[in-house]
DNA sequence: CGTTCCGGATACATCGTTGCAGAACCGGCG
DNA sequence: CGCCGGTTCTGCAACGATGTATCCGGAACG
């Protein structure tokens, strides 16, 4: 078996509780005491049994991220960094994949996930407010992305309409005055993708550059959804000059599409992403996209779901955080 | 507080000791007592603390998975399928990232990490087959990859040598005879990097074409190293006709250097990679490379480690499983 | 010199579950 | 009728830590 506290106690001829006394800090010890401890420990190699401490004091040093696939390059990059900032305030991430499906979004907030956490990071893409307002439990929560944006909930998420609107009008300044928009959602207005496209909106009526439907398509947030969006348009007939993806992927599968078919980047069209996964870097033409800043998205998330763990963090309503962004103009979109 | 089994017992009129056995599925209870109970548990919503099961019992019902950067594509790619074969048989899985890094390989292998789980999916990059002997506790462990080839470790790999064989006879049966190799590391046999340089060189020799060690440059598995070994060997003058990514990322970020400085991909320059990252499908041209069968990995490897941890897997020396693998040809060496 | 106060350590209960040993009950058999 | 073996259920201890209450001894105080 494993050391316990109990041979500490014992190599160090002091009782059990002030083995857990030392360990915790306790501020009446004598010197000579905590060294003996100490000692003792040292040359016991002594480990503290991390499941019965969460049993006793109710925490766990984990925090839960809910997302819908680790294997798309933003979530993945977001984990990453989230892990090292957890990682920096001595807590470790446990990460469940909700396959952006209802089922599985609800039982990471209410089953044994839920139990293995003291905080949850959740990235909603299948429940809305209302649904998750009901099933939320105790434990502090807060929002990633912008799926659902509540006052009821803490949020960290980045300024997704000015950014899209300032590639928008980069687009236009570029020249180009009919940008498609690659992965639009049915009748979002809050999501991401909802703002993002107002944005867009917002940035045409500035340069009173006409709206037009028919440039914008739906679908999925992945390669293969924005290459056909761009198959679908070109066999449409749809005239356009430039592409906007509402996120990387999209963008990227596009700009492939339209390689395939002799169509030349930027030269033809122009094409923009959003996220600035490390692939956009290295894409070619590289990938023009907006970077949303995950280093201060990740730290500002954990650093509010700490506050709200560790009560710091009082405020009734949920506090909404913005990171800011940056624009990367690459070769897609000079 | 949360609904203990001792409610549940009470509520059913049972002892608690009745409500564990049902839980535990325990062979002789009257059908009329286990509904008795599941009625409580259902009534109550009564969910078993994993916490106290877990400090009773010793197991946590989690797999820890050691790997240098979650952000990585391929690793990315592997944590989600590791993550959802281990979540169809009842398991979670925990990831830290080791960032290559030696001391903190040796952390996950023996701190508070282990303890978190049954068991431990590894891939070590920087620790040696002995370190790892002297520090590797009771609990199971399975290494991932290739870095460390050793009897005394169960290890679940891919056929790196004649993948890489395969891949350089199709490069070779297009015509190319000067295959740049890049990734390569110093005296590296053991890894995939050295098994995949031997494929290279086994599949040279065969058909007669002499290995020029000018043609092999050393360098991190990422983009960037990619694009810098390229134009290492283009501003060093040195001649090829082709070029041989020990891993997509290098390969992709080689083939983005090529076509900046106008050398056409494939005319000029044939590109392959290795994994079939779902990137390598999109790029532009789409990259010829390898699949490593990864469904089969994780499969395997979750099959094996939990083999251990039930005690059904004991062959006394490590079991090495080699996934099969499929060559993609695509655009960028057709 | 007796009392109060506090630093320093301890004993015991407790978190919620499971393993072990055994009690109570039942029908069948000698 | 007593004993036996199997079924059904129960009580107690234990996993390894922390919280609460308490105890003891010495310094400070009146």
């Amino acid at each position: 078996m494993a050391v316990t506290m109990n041979d500490v106690a014992r190599a160090a001829g002091v009782s059990l509780k002030t083995v857990s006394n030392v360990l915790n800090d306790y501020e009446f010890i004598r010197p000579a005491t905590k060294q003996r401890v100490e000692d003792a420990i040292a040359e016991l190699g002594y480990e503290a049994n991390l499941t019965a401490r969460s049993l006793r004091s109710g925490k766990t040093s984990m925090l839960g991220l809910v997302l819908s696939d680790l294997s798309a390059p933003y979530y993945a990059e977001l984990a990453s960094r989230l892990m090292t900032a957890a990682s920096r305030r001595g807590y470790r991430v446990l990460v469940e994949q909700s396959g952006a499906g209802q089922a599985a979004e609800r039982k990471a907030l209410q089953g044994p996930f839920r139990q293995l956490t003291d905080g949850l990071l959740f990235t909603p893409l299948a429940m809305d407010a209302d649904d998750i307002s009901a099933r939320v439990g105790t434990k502090p929560l807060v929002m990633l992305g912008e799926h659902v944006v509540d006052p009821r909930f803490d949020l960290v998420t980045m300024k997704n309409q000015e950014a899209a609107a300032a590639l928008t009008r980069h687009l236009l300044a570029g020249g180009r005055r009919r940008i498609a928009v690659l992965g639009a959602h049915a009748d979002e207005t809050a999501g991401g993708g909802g703002l993002r496209l107002t944005g867009y909106r917002e940035a045409l009526a500035e340069a009173g550059v006409p709206f037009d439907p028919a440039l914008v398509t739906k679908g999925d947030w992945r390669r293969d959804a924005g290459a056909a969006a761009v198959a679908g348009l070109l066999d449409a007939g749809v005239e356009f000059d430039a592409v906007f993806g509402l996120n990387d992927a999209l963008a990227l599968g596009a700009m492939h599409e339209l390689l395939i078919r002799g169509v030349r980047v930027p030269q033809d069209v122009a094409v923009a992403g959003f996220d600035d996964i490390d692939e956009a870097r290295f894409a070619s033409p590289s990938l023009t996209t907006v970077s949303p800043g995950m280093d201060e998205i990740a730290e500002r998330s954990i650093s509010l779901l700490l506050d709200r763990i560790g009560g710091t963090e009082t405020a009734a309503s949920g506090v909404h955080v913005e990171a800011a962004f940056e624009l990367k103009i690459r070769e897609s979109a000079p």
